[in-house]
DNA sequence: GGCTTATTACGAAAAATTTCGTGAATTGGC
DNA sequence: GCCAATTCACGAAATTTTTCGTAATAAGCC
């Protein structure tokens, strides 16, 4: 199967992929654990959606170790940007822009991430 | 009642805000016939949601005038924002400039658009 | 090998979202 | 005022998402 890309993560399950995206690859129970700090979602709760996002595509899994080890099946970038695409045309009118603007005027970014940001605008309107 | 601000819209419900944003105000069929251009939703469908959505404080509607007009209870960007907190803890770890810097290098935005962008940087860089 | 604990599979209940059928109420035209 | 067409309220079915109980399986220890 793998629909791996035209469909977006629900929320459980951007959850659970935001926290191996971190830990690279991860157990069910490192999962859980890392969740555990922020949310109440129980240790099967969190196994079964590993399950099902193993079915849907999102995640790979390891059988052949003990306890199984899961991966993201596509970079966090893409998906990220599947979840960006289907948003921005269904909440900011089709522009990637506003989004982008509210998103920088609502909290505060590191010095870094801004100049990246500069960064990436010169190479925008090198462009045109 | 007005949960108003702390809960996001669902996918559906955005599809509408959205719609209604833009008219500034709509009644169900100016919002179905909006939506028909894209999606195959019902007509009764449409009006299902936008009663749903005033129950949860998201709309307004104006029962003296027929048909009804609805607008929305708050202001376009404020419901934005909630969405954008949301999906920044949820899926960018917690960064909006990571999301914002994905937005920007997926679809063209428009010069004006990312020259409003530099101006905000000035000004966030100014606050240090 | 048997016992204890941890991990996994299965399935299904609970909750939330999406969809629409049906009939009542209202409106506009004649 | 009456009829056709539109709009609205109600409720419920269908679907998807979320949650977890329970049992099966595997691992680690003495």
């Amino acid at each position: 199967m793998s629909a791996s890309k035209r469909n977006k993560p629900t929320d459980s399950e951007c959850l659970i992929l935001s926290t191996i995206w971190d830990l690279k690859s991860a157990t069910v129970r490192e999962v859980h654990d890392r969740i555990s700090e922020t949310q109440d979602m129980g240790y099967t709760t969190v196994l079964k959606f590993m399950q099902i996002m193993t079915e849907k595509g999102f995640l790979e899994r390891d059988a052949t170790v003990r306890p199984q080890v899961y991966r993201a099946a596509e970079p966090r970038q893409k998906t990220q940007k599947t979840i960006l695409n289907d948003l921005i045309d269904r909440a900011f009118g089709g522009s990637p822009g506003t989004l982008a603007l509210q998103a920088l005027s609502m909290r505060k970014s590191t010095p870094a991430e801004l100049q990246e940001i500069r960064e990436l605008l010169d190479r925008l309107e090198e462009r045109d």
